[in-house]
Order: structure tokens, then C-alpha cells, then sequence
DNA sequence: CTATTTTGTTCAGCCGCGGCACAAAGTGAG
DNA sequence: CTCACTTTGTGCCGCGGCTGAACAAAATAG
């Protein structure tokens, strides 16, 4: 037999995909500084910005704006391509699904919401959200390179399959990676050289935190940790090293069943006081002592009440008691996970911006240790962070080897 | 200026440290093997094999042994070189310490222990120590490229101070990392070429981990969560793709204060029920009703127990209890971490062994699926294994690049 | 003993990349 | 404006690691 051996598929320049990453995520604004990152000589760099710019996925500026106050020749300014290609993405919630055309650098190219009560077959509403993508795509007529699909619920690896829809009222286990491709296929959509494209589906909390990590407040964080509530529930995730933790089977950070009040409601899981029913917008509502909306809409609910009536003492205290309840939270994982940052989404975002010392004194107390106690707190910036997310975990083969995605 | 760039340390044979690792953890049995698993050329891999038998790391069997059952002309054997190099692991617990020599593939070489009741100061113990271990390597007359120190405390990044000396009179704060180099310094061990020695000291539960991930329960495991407990306390590491995470600042799986327990014990971190103080050897004994001894021999006289009494059921119920609460805490571990292993270790490990189904039942009766639930749960296999683990550690920069380190 | 299988070895050639020299494009001093 | 200086871009050469292929070696099967 004549000597046979996997394909390389790292072959060809092996800097290609660290570059794209850099000017993907804004940290390589000039070939110089793309140079000193990738750790090459200018001559490299020069070749591989050459080569991305040949790929159509980013933008060298011939004529480079002069850095103010400094000498030198100014660099080349790298940016990514203002028509290059794009991939869809697609999120699934209480309230209905949203479609985007996400480029390079995380710009959202064009979105499409879509209202719907959330059907019992998951397939009809990623057939809906996939067609609404498809139109934008149409619309554009820029080349789609992925997709990716965010849904409420945990998603088990490597098979794709959605396994507690806690609000939806899926099936456990439904395979949403699976119709999601499906969806694009009867969708005739495809990807370059008419390859069929192949879906990824993620936890929106997990894709949310990829996104902060990329481009919003958890940038330049070595290990970021991520929790949000949306309308039912705690989520988390974690990114180590700028690539998600999702454990072995895509389950990791299921944080909403830590103890935070050891007296306190009782939980499905069994246990009482856990973080998903003491520290989510039902719970707060409850404490202010409201009468809850329907499920999909405890979030805007919230923000609502904490917006115009956080000087009412109930509230107040509502607030303070379900901050309290997240701190210990926090403080539970930030003793097992050591992050170097915190970025909270969804309502625990608004009630970190309503009072901002009291969070971060709670954890603080709580860790084990000043200094991993003294993290920063921050809030997320971006909107629609899932969706943007779905749009990163579809364009990370791209990033890995940008030869073999566009080959 | 003339074009400099940081020097490319991983220069020449990109797969020589990978090489090293796979013979070093026995992933490489043969020369046909080592091919497949770096996906080379055979001619690759013959000339890396050949570079590390160059180098005195590996051995290349001449008189390859037929493998039965097969046909084809059989591989050389690899295996790491029996008189090559080694490290100097070090120990500190709570009865004294422990100085051995450890070559590639996990081999102690030699060892020496010795007794003592830990001093406040820790550079004495250090120093004491690194000369039982300087003793060994004059005696083995082996070349040492490195040293690495376990302590029973968490040890920050990037400082290398013990943080928590629980059990130690030691005060907060003491760089061990440095007192351990200057150690190394004083008692005039040198690397290759005369180079000095930097030791490197990590927490003795994430260094045991760290052994047990590459020759132990833990071989194999992509996501390998490890709990044990020595005296008192009760310590976690978590290995991820082979590398140890320690968090952003050293201080990641201080998983002694996950609430297991609402209504327990009070534990200095304000809290109640952490599994610090259900789950240790001093936790069982007053379960069981006996008297603690001195708090270095809580772990013998908690075996003890265990293995003479456990048909008292006194005894047992006070284990059952112990196995509950550890359960709790591992099952919130799970649902955070989601590993593919867990490994117990120190009266843990006994516990599992004494009951491992009742153990297993708790997890996954409280691990939130049926599937993260069902993660093996495995004893120790290690003797010494914070030892290993310490050399593990201070073999890592020539794993990483067997060139640079010996150059 | 021959055919087959699997592995080791040798060698030529490609190609990525470093190093260098030089050009280009800016700032600042006089 | 000119000149010195700094920083960046580009073309070219050469090294060296790695692939690919042909061939040799060492076992088994029949």
C-alpha cells in the first residue's frame, strides 16, 4: 500500500485562522499590529492579509489613515469585507424566533423577528425562522457560509438534541440540530461550491456568552463566565481561552440548581432554593408582590416594574432579595471556576445596573478569597447577543481554517 | 531596524513534544502507533522517534516483540528511556514530607519520606525537602530537569503563594513557589548546562488530578473531575484536554463550600452545610461518634475505622451520611462542570469503594439529567499520586517542548 | 517457498517561513 | 524645504520540515 495518511486540513498557511480571528474580533486593526499578534515576520503577515483579502473575508486599506502622534509609516488599516459573505443565524424563544444575516466582526446585516406561540413540533418553528432567513439571504445576495440556531433549552453533544425546553413545550430531546439542517436543506440553501450546509444549535445562554466574549463586554477575558435569566430559569456558560465550555456532553454550566437559600422554595429538582426559582423574573415579581404575566412575558414584566417603580420599597427590596440570591450564586461558581470576569444578560443585568455595589459586595463576601471575589461584575452589551452567538458558532469553522470553509 | 521577531520556540519538529507526550502517558506503545496518532508520514514519525532516542528521552526497541494475531512486519516498541532523566517531585502534608525521583512515564524512581510536625516557617520544610531530594539524585547519579512541589493549600497565579494553609501553621500569603526555587537554589541543583532550576508548586489535589489523568483512574478522560479529601477540608481539580484548569488566578474547584447540607454545620466561610466540613475525615468520625485524634492522622484513623468497624452500624450510618453529602456536592459539580469522569481520592476514595453504587445513586438521582448523571465515578488507582503529580508538573515544559528544555 | 500485509528507510522536491536588504511613508528639527 | 529618524511594506534567498513515492525488510498465511 502506498502511503496514505489523514488529510492535513491545516494545511497551507497555519496562521490564516488566527489572523482572520484577529481582525474578526477587532484586535488586529493594522497589518503591523496583526504582525506583532500573530508572532510572524511583517513579510507573512503581508502574505496572509493578501490571502484573506483574496478570500473576500477582509478589507486592507491601500490608503491607511495616519495613527495620530506617532511616527513612523502608518500600517494598513484590516477591517472585514463590507459585502463579504455571510451566515445565518437563528434563535428560538418564549415568544417566537428571530432570524439575522450576521457578517464577519459581528455586524448584523439584516434581521427578520417573527411572532409565535411556540408550537408543540419543534420542526414548524425552525422551518419558520429558516425560511425568514432564507429571505434575507435572497434579499442580500451575499454568499452564506453557515447557520446556527440558539434555543432556550440545554443541547446535548454530539448528537444536537434539545433536552429540557423548560418553557417550550417540546419534546425532551427533540433534535433541533438536526431539523435545523434539515430546515436549511428544504430551504435550498447552500453554501460555497453548492456543498450542502450543515447547522449548529446551541444553548442561547452558551451562544450569548461566545458573542460577549467576541465582541461585547466579555472581550479580552481569558475565562468568562456568563449567567442570565431570561423569562423562566438560570442560565450559564462559560468560555475558556475563546472557546466555549459546553463539558463533555454540551451540559456543563447548568448552574440554576445551586443552593442560594437553603429554606427557600421548593424546586422540580427536588432540592429547595435553587438559584433557578429564587433568582429568575418570576421569583422577583413574586417578591414584589405581583401577579405574574404569562410566561413569555415575566422578562419585559420585570424590566418594566424595576424601571419605573424601583423606588417603591417593595420593589426595592424585591429586587435586593433576588440580588442577594444571585450573589451567592455567583459566589458559588466564581469559587469553582475562578473566571477573571462576570458578564450578566438578561434581567440580572438590569438589577446589576440598579445597584451595582450591592451584587458585587455579596460576592465578594462569598469568595472564598478577596481576589478571586474582586472580579469584575459587568453587564452585557450587546443586543441580541444569542442570535449574534449563533452567528459565531457558525462562523467558527471559517475562523478555524478559512482555506477548507471556502474551498 | 533589522526585522526581529520573538523566537519561535517551538522551532524545528512541531511534533516532538506531542510525540514525547503520547510515549510518555503509554498512548504510543509502538512506532506504527505514534504514525497514526500524530497523522504523519511513517517517515515523520520515524525521524521523531529517532530525535527523542537522540535526546535520551525514549527508547526505540532494535528487537521489536511480534504483536500476536497479526500479520505485517511488526513495529518497533517505544518506551521511555529506563535511565533517562528525571524530576524532582516534592510533597508538604500535615505529617511532614515526601521527596522522590520521578522519570517519564510516571516511574518513581526513588522516594524519601520523613516525618515532621510542619513548622510555621515554611522554608524550613521546604528546604528539608528539596535536600532529602538532593540526596536522592546524587545517589541515582540521573540528570533532573526540573522540580515541582505539592502543597495541601491553594496555590495563586501567577505568584505562586499558598493562599489557604488550612492545616499548616503557615502564614496566608507564603511564596512557596519562590522559597521552593531558592530551594532548589541552596542545595546547588542545576538543569541541563548548568542552567538553574525554577520549581514550579501547585495545590496537591489539582497535581494529583493532573497524575491520575495520565497514569491513573483518569487516563483517557477528556473532561476529568477529581474530589479528595486528606485530613480535613476537602479539595477538587478539574483536568481539561490534559491541562489542568486552575482559573485565571490559580484559585479554580475550591469546591469545599458548595452547600450540601442547609441545615449543618456552621464552617468559618459564614456559611452552613459546605461540604468542607460534611464531607471530610473529621465530618465521619463524629458521625461516628468517636473521638478525633491529632488532625495530622485523621485520614489513618478514619480508614481504620472504615476497614474494621464498617460492619458497626454506628459506623456505617456515619459513612452513609459522609457518602449522601459528597454526593450532593459531586452532583452540583456535574451539573456545572459536566466531566466524562469523576475520580475520588483520600477517605473518599474509600468511601466510594466501601459503597459505590449508594454513591452513584445520589449523584445521578441529583444530577439534572439522566445522561450527565451517569458519569463513571472512580477510585484513585495512584500511589502518591499529589507526588506524580508534582513531577507531572514539572515535566510539562520539556512535554512541551522536548528541544528547548534539554537545549 | 511464495504471496500478502504491514512497517521501516531513503530520497527528491515542495513550500512555508525566517532573515535580510531595500523602498516607502510618515514625523520632527533646523 | 531638507534632512535625519522611525516605522512599515515588499522582494528575494535559503533553510528546513514534511509529504509523497519507491523500495526494502519482517512478519503471517497457505
Amino acid at each position: 500500500m502506498t502511503q496514505t495518511r489523514t488529510t492535513r486540513l491545516e494545511r497551507g498557511r497555519a496562521a490564516l485562522g488566527p489572523a482572520l480571528e484577529l481582525v474578526h474580533t477587532g484586535r488586529a486593526p493594522t497589518r503591523a499590529v496583526l504582525t506583532a499578534e500573530l508572532g510572524v515576520t511583517r513579510a507573512t503577515a503581508g502574505a496572509v492579509a493578501a490571502e484573506l483579502e483574496a478570500l473576500g473575508l477582509i478589507q486592507v486599506d491601500a490608503r491607511p489613515t495616519a495613527a495620530a502622534g506617532s511616527q513612523g509609516r502608518p500600517s494598513h488599516r484590516l477591517s472585514v469585507a463590507p459585502d463579504g459573505p455571510v451566515v445565518l443565524a437563528a434563535q428560538i424563544h418564549a415568544d417566537g424566533y428571530r432570524a439575522a444575516l450576521v457578517g464577519l466582526g459581528g455586524r448584523m446585516v439584516a434581521t427578520a423577528p417573527g411572532c409565535m406561540t411556540v408550537p408543540a413540533d419543534p420542526s414548524h418553528i425552525i422551518d419558520a425562522v429558516v425560511e425568514a432567513g432564507a429571505a434575507l439571504l435572497a434579499d442580500s445576495g451575499r454568499p452564506c457560509l453557515g447557520a446556527g440556531l440558539a434555543v432556550p433549552s440545554a443541547v446535548a453533544e454530539p448528537d444536537g438534541t434539545a433536552l429540557n425546553p423548560l418553557h417550550l413545550s417540546w419534546p425532551a430531546g427533540a433534535p433541533v440540530r438536526d431539523l435545523f439542517t434539515r430546515a436549511l436543506e428544504k430551504a435550498g440553501l447552500r453554501g460555497p461550491g453548492g456543498t450542502p450546509l450543515t447547522g449548529v444549535a446551541g444553548n442561547d445562554v452558551n451562544l450569548a456568552a461566545l458573542a460577549e466574549h467576541r465582541h461585547g463586554a466579555g472581550r479580552g477575558a481569558r475565562h468568562l463566565l456568563c449567567v442570565a435569566t431570561g423569562h423562566r430559569g438560570v442560565g450559564g456558560a462559560l468560555v475558556l481561552d475563546g472557546r466555549l465550555h459546553t463539558g463533555s456532553a454540551g451540559l456543563a454550566l447548568e448552574v440554576g440548581h445551586l443552593t442560594v437559600n437553603p429554606a427557600g422554595l421548593p424546586c422540580h429538582c427536588g432540592s429547595r432554593g435553587c438559584l433557578d426559582v429564587e433568582a429568575d423574573p418570576l421569583a422577583f415579581l413574586t417578591a414584589a408582590g405581583r401577579e405574574p404575566g404569562p410566561s413569555g412575558s415575566l422578562l419585559q414584566q420585570s424590566r418594566e416594574l424595576l424601571r419605573t417603580e424601583y423606588a417603591d420599597p417593595t420593589v426595592r427590596a424585591a429586587a435586593e432579595r433576588v440580588v442577594d440570591r444571585l450573589g451567592l450564586g455567583l459566589a458559588g461558581l466564581v469559587n469553582i471556576l475562578n473566571p477573571d470576569r462576570v458578564v450578566l444578560g438578561g434581567l440580572h443585568r438590569e438589577l446589576l445596573e440598579a445597584d451595582p455595589e450591592r451584587l458585587r459586595a455579596v460576592v465578594a463576601d462569598r469568595s472564598l478569597w478577596g481576589r478571586s471575589g474582586s472580579v469584575p461584575i459587568l453587564p452585557s452589551t450587546l443586543d441580541h447577543n444569542s442570535l449574534v452567538g449563533a452567528a459565531e458558532a457558525a462562523w467558527q469553522p471559517v475562523l478555524d481554517d478559512p482555506l477548507a470553509a471556502l474551498g
